[in-house]
DNA sequence: CCATAAATTAGAATTATTACAATTTAATAA
DNA sequence: TTATTAAATTGTAATAATTCTAATTTATGG
């Protein structure tokens, strides 16, 4: 997704600040599902004035207007996906870098197993380790 | 999996104390997916002494025996899963009720969405809304 | 420019979790 | 049984992520 960087109808009251547009244009192609304190430190470098409570509030409102997704792939922290498109992720067990896999699968469940719910997607997590964590352990580094 | 509460070659050096007595009571056969909240709260019931450092305590010690797993489902709270044995969920999006799927499906990927990582496995999250919050979505009532 | 609603900010508050150090206790063996 | 002792429990402090708040600043429209 592009992120519009000027007034469209759907955004009125938005107001377009030079913190959203940091965060807009460091979000923008990002596919490192970063995290709110990645985010505050990529852009504090060049914007030193910037509170956290900026980020949250970005991230909340672009959360409303389905531009970006929270994941709950770490226990410790949230992160955010730029890229609201249904797809999967291939996670690092050991540093949690999560990678984008855009192939699709045929996932259904019998009527059985739907238990009375209403099913409205579903999502595929793939666990690994990453090139880089497979040479870290080789080297007899400790990764956590 | 029945967790035994009786002292094994393997469960050298754990002691089988009356709160961990309590916990994996508590646990066993419990496919609720309780947080490490939900736990205190069942057990400080009848165990009004017991401190929550315990139950983080226990909840570690089980994961490291590989008797629980910790789920990234709510970003907000740890949750906990008492059956080790892998299979899926249908995950209610108002309430974040955790059901378990036990089908198995078919999920490869080619080299090239492998990202060179060393693949161990992967996890199907299913969403939907569970007949509970169904009901009251009808009878107007805000689920959060 | 002016008015003003919306956004930013610093910092306080809250929540979940982890760390700590003193006390208690389960398990072992004399 | 009793003594020993390593491990577990406990209350509390510390930390980390996130949310809340109220004062200040600012983007936007007229
Ligand atoms: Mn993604
Ligand atoms: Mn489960
Ligand atoms: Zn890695
Ligand atoms: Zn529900």
């Amino acid at each position: 997704m592009v992120f519009k960087r000027t007034h469209q109808d759907g955004d009125k009251n938005m107001k377009m600040t030079p913190q959203r547009m940091a965060i807009l244009e460091y979000l923008e192609g990002n596919t490192a599902h970063p995290s709110a304190a990645d985010i505050y430190k990529a852009i504090s470098e060049r914007f030193p004035t910037m509170s956290f409570a900026t980020v949250y509030n970005t991230m909340d409102m672009l959360k409303e207007k389905g531009m970006v997704l929270e994941l709950a792939i770490d226990p410790d922290k949230k992160r955010f996906d730029p890229n609201p498109a249904p797809h999967h992720h291939l996670i690092c067990v050991h540093c949690k870098k999560v990678v984008d896999i855009h192939s699709s699968f045929s996932l259904d469940l019998s009527e059985n197993e739907r238990n009375s719910f209403d099913i409205i997607g579903n999502h595929v997590d793939f666990y690994g380790i990453c090139p880089q964590c497979k040479k870290k352990n080789k080297s007899g580094q400790q990764v956590k």
